[in-house]
DNA sequence: TTTTAATGAATGAATATTCGTTCAGTTAAA
DNA sequence: TTTAACTGAACGAATATTCATTCATTAAAA
């Protein structure tokens, strides 16, 4: 079917993050084990074998989508972001500013934010998630600049990121759903 | 072994309440496909076979702990203190204060409100529950009284369940979790 | 014609459900 | 009081069903 080598890695490329990105979508909604094989081929429009030639198993599959969730460089670009010497309130409305454009202008990211927090309620150890870590971080420096509102960091952080959790997840479920915005979470941790 | 038809009843009522119980827990933290009957029943502490003299399938069971979370009285309730003739802002504080008593001394209210919030997200129809619909009403009112903070006040009843779903998948999830406060939960709201 | 991707019916492992048996307790006859 | 017969709940092995995975076949490109 393929005409050079290359066309034919492209195609199997196009062909795996197709799967891919329409998989995550079902497994965010659904969960693992309420995600058929068979149902999921039939909404990518594809033979359910064909999901098998790209992927070892359904576990497998997840795993990828996992992965994909965890994303290294938000971390690190996070932990760059909370050693700047600005005001806390400044990192705070830029990251609030990050995270509402992203969730506007790409669809994927909800699910990610959705996967990762899940996976994070289930592994309670996994809990004290190192994004968690960074915010609260910065929740600490407001505190004593006094632009933060006072209160357990953890706690703080947790109602942010809890948020931000609520709207991905009512991006993937709801169609045309008002999106959050910076101005929102940014008053959850003002003072 | 019951001595009359009266112990015979309350013995079957208590065990279909004790698999009720245990159960929406289980269903809650782990979604419907996860669950396995025979893992539900070893929690339990029951046989396999004694769920199905309790409940005619897996769905049938899913379909009650569903109902339970359906708290009709709860609404009612709700509407009641929307129509009182009081402040807005002291409606909103007696609501976070059952709440946060409730999550606190209830430890089934968790599983209802998971279990509420997710057949919510999954029927977009049902979105516009009645709960929610009860705030907003309140919502507007505190924003004509200038008690509320400016917005859309279905966006801010979303920020404002979305808040109690949290602490309730956390309360689920997490051994000892911090429990929500009713100041946080009024916070979300005020001017 | 050969090669490769895609397919979906066939397979079997996992899991929901059924059902024959056990067991604990009660009743009542001896 | 003892014992035999009865009751219905509980059990878990056996069976039915579902669903992940495989594979023989098809289709299409080279």
């Amino acid at each position: 079917m393929p005409k050079t080598e290359e066309q034919c890695k492209q195609m199997r490329e196009d062909m795996k993050s197709k799967i891919l990105k329409m998989s995550s979508v079902y497994f965010a909604k659904n969960g693992f084990g309420d995600t058929k094989i068979g149902d999921l081929a039939k909404h990518i429009g594809i033979g359910q074998g064909t999901i098998y030639l790209y992927f070892k198993s359904k576990e497998e599959l997840f795993e990828e989508i996992r992965k994909a969730a965890d994303n290294e460089e938000e971390v690190s670009k996070l932990k760059m972001l909370s050693k700047l010497p600005i005001p806390a309130k400044t990192k705070i409305n830029k990251i609030s500013e990050e995270i509402v454009k992203r969730l506007s202008d790409d669809a994927e990211y909800a699910v990610k934010i959705t996967i990762r927090t899940q996976l994070m309620l289930e592994n309670e150890d996994l809990y004290s998630d190192r994004v968690y870590k960074v915010l609260e971080t910065i929740i600490k420096q407001g505190q004593k600049e006094k632009s933060i509102v006072k209160g357990d960091p953890t706690y703080l952080a947790d109602l942010y990121w809890g948020t931000v959790f609520l709207s991905a997840l009512k991006m993937l479920y709801i169609n045309e759903c008002k999106l959050i915005t910076k101005e929102t979470l940014n008053r959850l941790l003002e003072a």
